[in-house]
DNA sequence: AGTCAATTCGAACGAACGTTCGAATGAGTC
DNA sequence: GACTCATTCGAACGTTCGTTCGAATTGACT
């Protein structure tokens, strides 16, 4: 007897030879009925009594697999975030190309995105949802992939001389590729090839200075 | 006896020659001390209590001036979002060259975003936050606007005889400029006018074709 | 001072919230 | 069948939620 519960909460020592066991399937399908609900109806707006619906496991069963519904957003954002990270490292090695390593990123962005809708608009809808602890843990990863996006750009100005401020270029570049969750249809909008093909061309062209050597920014351009 | 509130709540039916009565100002007092708790605790998080609070005023007497807190947001969300399209049809009357129309557009955006950030990040942030006919009175708002943006981008593409979809760039220059309520920090960076000019800058090169006659997007920039 | 309506409030309503607990199941081993 | 541990559940905990109501207070006008 006692809480058989603290035992299974301890957490794996070793990500790597993981036996998948029942207890993390189960944790999983949770996770994605979860993020469907959250997705749907905000993290604050979602009851534990919705997830539990959702899921079709009772209220208090979900306890046995998270001790608290913060937690629960924790896990569903960490993983989110962390495959993208997983993903984009993978992509972006062997490729050198200034250009091409920036149309990965966004590629990659895009791609997880909209195959990802629901876990990724929780990701970045509940933004500061998480407290203290939580929260810094997240904004860590959420540091490391802004940084790695900054190397990119400032490699890629580095190789043309341009002299755009890399911060309010890489902020512009997140919030083209992340507002895609209020306005994309998939039965309207095209796929993630072409829109980061799009999005990159803006981005690329825009930061990119006027092609005869003029420095500022297009100004009244003639009609000649 | 009776309900005084039932007078009090009946809307001006002349919105020109209207008189500011001590109720509109309590009532606007309220509107903005909700909005910055809305913002720092998202809707769904902020109680009546915490608005009582913050207004000083008892929870009870707070629905003398509003029948209830979904009504509290779209007021806010209103206001905002109507104030924001008069002031950038005043500013667009007289002025005709698509690239400045476009650039007012930003800017007037931007101005007001940075100067009312709580109420913009409730705007954008809780956009599907209303039910039923507080969300199609919004709705209809919001895609006034919309359209607004995609006629003066269709203007500039034509001017430019550029091919790129409207609707893309739109939404990615919504995008860029909504995103701002999650990063920008007036201490570190940049006031309006030049973040406008920045990301105007970006919006416009980008979606115009490379310089000499080369239709599709830059590929494999030559180090030469 | 007295009157009437506009405004504000304390106290409470029922409902829903996140979480807990002990008992009931399920599955695997002797 | 009996023992064990992992998993699930019904029922309830105390708290907070949005909202209401009748009474008290205020402000404007005679």
């Amino acid at each position: 007897m006692g809480s058989p519960s603290i035992a299974a909460r301890i957490p794996r020592r070793h990500p790597a030879p993981e036996p998948i066991t029942r207890y993390d399937r189960r944790l999983s399908e949770i996770l994605s009925h979860a993020t469907e609900v959250f997705c749907k109806k905000g993290y604050e707006g979602a009851s534990m009594r919705d997830l539990s619906r959702a899921s079709g496991m009772s209220l208090a069963g979900l306890y046995y697999y998270f001790e608290s519904k913060e937690r629960l957003l924790f896990l569903i954002q960490k993983h989110t975030f962390t495959t993208v990270v997983l993903r984009l490292k993978a992509r972006l090695a062997g490729v050198d190309d200034a250009e091409e390593r920036i149309r990965i990123f966004i590629l990659n962005h895009l791609e997880y995105f909209l195959h990802n809708q629901p876990a990724m608009k929780v990701l970045t809808h509940e933004d500061d949802a998480l407290k203290n602890g939580f929260a810094s843990e997240l904004a860590a990863i959420k540091r490391e992939y802004y940084r790695l996006c900054v190397g990119l750009v400032d490699e890629f100005k580095k190789v043309h001389g341009l002299q755009v401020s890399t911060r309010t270029a890489v902020m512009s570049l997140f919030g083209m590729m992340n507002w895609i969750y209020t306005w994309h249809n998939p039965r309207v909008d095209s796929g993630a090839e072409q829109l980061s093909r799009e999005m990159g061309d803006v981005f690329l062209r825009g930061i990119t200075a006027g092609a005869r050597g003029r420095k500022g920014p297009l100004r009244k351009v003639s009609e000649s």
